[in-house]
RNA sequence: GUGGUUGUAGCUCAGCUGGUUAGAGCGCUGGAUUGUGGUUCCAGAGGUCGCCGGUUCGAACCCGGUCUUCCACCCCA
């Protein structure tokens, strides 16, 4: 080893530890989507790079990593783009393919590619690693995992409560409470945008305005007339900013401002429509609430948008998020498929939970019983009491060597093992084995024919 | 992509206005205890001070570059 080795920035290596954690967390998930009636497809961890570029905005094209061709990839290159230094039509000429940036695009791109095959609606599920070329901070990574649940082929409100329903007990089985799962609507905004006269920068203002909590009234109003937003228009937008009181008053407010905004109008009435049956059916773990600033992923969705906030307690930004988007797999070329989907952000909910000391202890354990080894002979006798308990189900082993017994213990106890085994030559003379229970610092004996009594005692 | 920040033993961190042999706690190894961990006591090992270059008689410390960490933007899970 001449020089240390590294990982590429924003990468992890993850623990014995974490990968047990991290797998608690993504097990949740599954069986809760699997419950609800989500199937699990996988993807490839690249695609086409036309299949992604374009796809996210200026920013999300800045934020894709590109594959450099294999062999000689200087070959296709265009002199006038090479002397130019023309980045924008240098790089297709460079590359072909490209890492996965998240996993709704590629899902739009499978459901197209297979949707002879599928049965409409498609419930699917997937949980994988998706790349970004941001710059790390904490709870942003350039490799992270997120967790998706898609439908295609079903409008109408029922997916969207099925999706905060779907939200709330992944978040309860977790034991993750105070989670808020924040509710807007594409055809909201874009009323408001029409209504107050800012029709044509509807992008400039919601950006401006989903900072709202962040950075007060006065920066909001100061970025949107920056941005060109008519003073007229940032002063009929007055009571947004004032939207204040419970949901049905804030619905009351919205009513009356988009009064003259059909779209305005049939978003609100979806809005009401969900709240109102979210209420009915009721929350474990999370609440749910209007939020008129929330304003992301403007670049597809067309409908509901959901962003889950992490409990107060903890400094994380979202922790999940999604929404209706009406064409999305329009842009490879299948019409009038409506689609709706929410993320979990696994990397961030394990920071959160971390936090909280969210995590139960026996994640951390990995063996239920460890043989201690006596020599040959006695090795060869624990081995077979081990096989019989990994025979039903208890995870056991036998410590490879006799070394000294007092390491082994401290083997063991580094391990969190509950039990261990001494099979010495007393025991095999008296044909017995002696369980040492760790964390009580008792111990009895077995006949080495009674093993099954010691496997009914230990807890399934 | 913009601005800032961090890096010293396996881990968490000291280290004065630049001064000779870089420290502590925890962990690790061995012993007290050759069939008993988690407590205690004793001893020991372990560091190109992120990396490259510069200033200086002399650099962990000052300067430049670079990598990394974290933070604020941008954006987002």
């Amino acid at each position: 080893m001449a020089q240390k080795p590294s990982i590429p920035k924003g990468t992890r290596d993850f623990s014995p530890q974490e990968v047990a954690r991290r797998n608690y967390i993504t097990g949740a998930i599954r069986e809760q989507f699997e419950r609800f009636g989500f199937q699990p497809i996988e993807t490839p961890s690249f695609e086409n790079y036309d299949t992604l570029m374009g796809k996210y905005g200026e920013e999300g094209d800045r934020l894709i990593f590109k594959i450099l061709n294999s062999g000689d990839y200087l070959k296709k290159v265009d002199e006038s783009a090479w002397s130019e230094k023309d980045v924008v039509r240098l790089t297709p000429q460079l590359s072909e393919k490209a890492l996965r940036y998240d996993l709704t695009v590629p899902f739009a791109r499978y459901v197209v590619m297979h949707q002879n095959e599928i049965e409409f609606p498609f419930k699917r599920y997937q949980i994988q690693p998706v790349w970004r070329a941001d710059r790390p901070q904490r709870g942003r990574f350039r490799e992270f995992y997120q967790c998706d649940a898609d439908v295609v082929g079903a409008p109408g409100i029922v997916q969207e409560l099925e999706f905060i329903q779907l939200y709330d007990r992944v978040f309860a089985s977790l034991g993750l409470e105070g989670v808020t799962i924040k509710l807007n609507h594409r055809k909201v905004l874009s009323g408001i945008a029409e209504v107050i006269g800012a029709g044509d920068r509807l992008t400039d203002f919601t950006v401006a305005l989903d900072k709202l909590d962040k950075i007060g009234r006065d920066k909001v109003e100061a970025e949107m007339a920056q941005k060109g937003i008519s003073p007229d228009s940032i002063r009929r937008a007055a009571p947004l900013f004032e939207m204040q009181g419970s949901t049905s008053e804030q619905l009351g407010a919205l009513k009356k401002l988009l009064a003259g905004s059909a779209a305005g109008r049939e978003g609100v009435g979806e809005l009401e429509e969900i709240l109102a049956q979210t209420e009915a059916l009721g929350l474990r773990a999370a609440t749910c609430q209007l939020d008129v600033t929330l304003a992301r992923g403007l670049n597809y969705y067309t409908g509901t948008i959901f962003e889950v906030a992490a409990p107060e307690a903890v400094n994380m930004g979202s922790i999940g998020g999604g929404g209706r988007y009406d064409d999305l797999t329009g842009i490879f070329g299948l019409n009038d498929v409506s689609g709706v989907g929410i993320s979990f952000g696994l990397d961030r909910i394990y920071l959160v939970m971390e936090e909280l000391g969210l995590f139960p202890e026996t994640l951390d354990r990995a063996l239920d019983v460890f043989c201690i080894n006596f020599g040959e002979e006695e090795a060869r006798e624990a081995l077979k009491l081990v096989m019989r308990l990994r025979s039903r189900g208890i995870r056991a082993d036998l410590y490879p060597n006799d070394t000294k017994v007092g390491k082994q213990f401290k083997y063991a106890d580094k391990r969190e093992v509950p039990y261990v085994v001494l099979i010495g030559d007393e025991e095999l003379r008296a044909g017995q084995f002696t369980v040492r229970d760790m964390r009580k610092g008792e111990q009895r004996s077995y006949p080495l024919e009674a093993w099954s009594d010691f496997a009914d005692s230990l807890e399934p």
